[in-house]
DNA sequence: AAGACGAAAGTGGTTGA
DNA sequence: TCAACAACTTTCGTCTT
């Protein structure tokens, strides 16, 4: 295939400095990094679903397209142009690095140019800030350097250092979130990112409830007072040592749920369940649990001869 | 009829011998 | 390595609004 058949300008910015990327089968433009055409290639994972109900098998979409490779993230030993002044000892580590650098890159950087190419997209997919995407490049690329990809999939280890940079930003996704954006299962994201962070040694402090509050919240459009309300029973209920040992994402939710009735502001088990990724069910006790020892009786009471009115 | 509630059985992970 | 265990889910029946 001839090169010139792609010689067209760039429509975002009129250049004509455009690149085909054989590999990928994409031309995109050099200058603003805008895929001009893509040849839906797919070189994406085919992951089968080893479930029996079939409908659940899910597919991330086009894999890795976008993105422009080597964000800065390689390092490249230098030209020989910055040879000038260097002693003749000097020279030779500088060949000898070089050296080095090309028979490594080729290896291991090949594999960072695509999985930080699925990092953004599932990134980007989440919205989730740069900071984190990039603190997710850095496990990342930690975790290749230390050969834990090994016997895992590519996809699978982004998304456990996804879900790892989160937490440590303090904005977490649920491994729900991760799982719908990233086609990987919800357990094989949780096994990669328990073996990367132990074997990394980050310590990751378990997650606050609170953080989960806003999203959750808008997500159910509730109003800000009965989000505040909600941090405050939080509060509450972590003096009473009701938070301890529950996962986090249960407890937001019954905290939500409460205040919300509270407020006025009625949402059914059901809807509150699905935004925090729990069952009804797992609402219920821990609502049951709230009520009990943080004497909310009193509030529900309340709301309820109003409304008889 | 839909939502809330609760019991019972099942799942995957952690812990401690 | 295995069994006990806690948290959470699934499922299903009953009660309430």
């Amino acid at each position: 295939m001839a090169d010139e058949k792609y010689v067209k300008k760039c429509p975002e910015c009129g250049s004509i400095n455009l690149f085909w990327n054989r590999d990928r089968g994409e031309i995109i433009c050099k200058d603003c990094g805008l895929v001009v055409e893509e040849k839906m290639i797919d070189f994406g994972q085919e992951w089968r679903e080893f479930d029996q109900k079939g409908e659940s098998k899910r597919r991330a979409g086009a894999p890795m397209t976008y993105t422009q490779y080597d964000q800065g993230l390689g390092t490249r030993v230098g030209t020989s142009s910055d040879l000038y002044g260097l002693g003749k000892k000097d020279r030779n580590k500088f060949f000898r690095l070089r050296k080095w650098q090309n028979r490594i890159s080729t290896a291991i950087e090949r594999n960072l140019k695509l999985a930080l190419a699925e990092l953004k997209r599932v990134g980007s997919y989440l919205k989730l800030p740069k900071s984190v995407e990039e603190e997710a490049a850095r496990i990342y690329t930690m975790a290749v350097q230390k050969g834990l990809v090994r016997g895992r999939s590519m996809e699978s280890v982004v998304a456990g250092a996804l879900y790892a940079a989160c937490r440590r930003h303090e904005v977490p996704r649920t491994l729900d979130e991760l799982s719908e954006a990233s086609g990987i299962e919800k357990k094989e994201i949780g096994r990669t990112y328990r073996f990367v962070t132990r074997e990394l040694g980050m310590n990751i402090l378990p997650s606050n409830p609170e953080e989960y509050i806003a999203r959750f919240a808008s997500a159910l459009k509730l109003s800000p007072e009965s989000q505040s309300k909600s941090i405050d029973i939080l509060k509450k209920a972590q003096k009473a040592e009701l938070t301890s040992g529950r996962g986090p994402t249960g407890i937001a939710a019954a905290a939500l749920y409460v205040s919300a009735l509270i407020h006025g502001e009625k949402r059914t088990q059901r809807e509150v369940a699905d935004v925090a990724g729990v069952t009804e069910v797992t609402i219920r006790n821990r609502y049951k649990e709230l009520l009990a020892k943080l004497n909310l009786e009193k509030d529900i009471k309340k709301l309820k001869k109003k409304n008889k009115k």
